[in-house]
DNA sequence: GACTCACTAGAGTATATACTCTAATAATAC
DNA sequence: GTATTATTAGAGTATATACTCTAGTGAGTC
């Protein structure tokens, strides 16, 4: 593998297990046993560095949340958009961590980000209009629905934070794939109330899967770590 | 007044302007015109004043979400809780932009916040409950009560990252108190479907105050800074 | 074998950051 | 007044951080 590529292998994976504050071109550097100069041969400094990340991360959303346009949708195709969706959560989670500040140190980021927001809206907003054309939601006027998608982006984009804040009183790594998920279970709880009556009790039983476990809620901090 | 309290209050006012990650301990000082040695007489370090600032928060939100049991809860009251929410969320804003950072470099802050979180969400729920008695909303299961309260919990306390994000082209400077309170349509929107037929009317009609202004969505970039 | 060029090492630098130390001054107690 | 305590200034320090510079190495080309 090219030293480039290793380089921004590496940097999401600290990037993601420490947090981007906390991790320096010589970290990275170091955790590849590389030179610093090394690293800064192949990128001119660490914001081009995340940007590039970011502009993985982008593609993988962008490829994830494109819409067929030329069939119906179904549940299943619901479920592969929320699960693709936290999946690349996961892969890039670092990224919403420090949005803010990595915003407003790169420019290009900063507008891009943007874009990438409203695609994503849109793309949301897209959804419900199909899930209401297949029957599975009742259909709402634009105005509405726009509304419940910046909902729904709120709840999936920060998901994970409120995760790491409630349970807060453990190690970070105790953070699994599975957990995230439950944002699913969140994310299913605002569509409730626009269920049509046929489609109900299958998307409540999908729900139903990803529902947090008891003692998450009652005694995070007597969850078991993997 | 006394240099501890205006080490908090310039610290606050700086935090919030330009992030914490951007505001040293010698920017603190000298923008009161004060030693570093001054200010670390008055705290052991920095932690100590981002850990003081949000007991003064956490204080101001206790005191919002009081939640008065011997009567019934009015709309008004709905509306109270809402203003007040934003308002905190504004007047100590740089807290939840670099949370995660604060909650891993502060043990005291990390379960001082889970707390604080899981009182919230508590309070959310309680508010849900007095709404149905008050016939406001209609009546649900508590599962259902609480994953709507969190769902709340996200919306609310990420409404202003969202926005810093989608103005990301435009200064910082440009989010202003009214556009935070944007948020608070956000909310109304994940009540909606709960209303009851006598309040529906009413609800939507607050809820319609609160409505961005077109050009915001459509145009964020043209949108007039105060 | 000379030359190019992508790539790499590693020492080095300017600056910043959180924080300390000493000495002095103002406020208060007795 | 004197002693004590609270407060402040300001120079200083250890460390980190992002990034630069110079001097290469090694693989391929002609």
């Amino acid at each position: 593998m090219k030293t480039r590529d290793k380089i921004l292998l590496s940097s999401l994976e600290l990037f993601n297990e420490r947090g981007e504050r906390n991790v320096t071109t010589n970290h990275i550097a170091a955790h590849l046993a590389i030179s610093p100069g090394n690293l800064y041969y192949h990128f001119r400094n660490k914001s081009d560095i995340i940007y590039e990340i970011f502009l993985e991360y982008e593609k993988l959303v962008d490829f994830y949340l494109d819409i067929p346009e030329d069939r119906a949708m179904t549940l299943d195709d619901m479920t592969f958009y929320l699960e693709s969706v936290f999946d690349g959560l996961w892969s890039y989670r670092f990224f919403h961590r420090d949005l803010e500040y990595l915003l407003d140190s790169d420019q290009r980021l900063r507008q891009d980000y943007r874009d990438f927001t409203n695609r994503c809206l849109a793309s949301i907003s897209r959804i419900f209009e199909k899930l209401a054309e297949a029957g599975i939601i009742e259909p709402q006027e634009e105005d509405l629905r726009s509304a419940m998608s910046l909902n729904v982006w709120l709840v999936i984009t920060n998901w994970m934070a409120f995760l790491k804040t409630a349970h807060a009183a453990e190690e970070s790594a105790c953070l699994t794939l599975t957990e995230l998920k439950q944002g699913i279970y969140q994310v299913l709880t605002l569509e409730i109330p626009y269920l049509t009556p046929a489609y109900r009790e299958r998307v409540m039983a999908l729900r139903e899967k990803y529902r947090p476990a008891l003692h998450d809620r009652e005694d995070p901090g007597a969850a078991a770590c993997k």
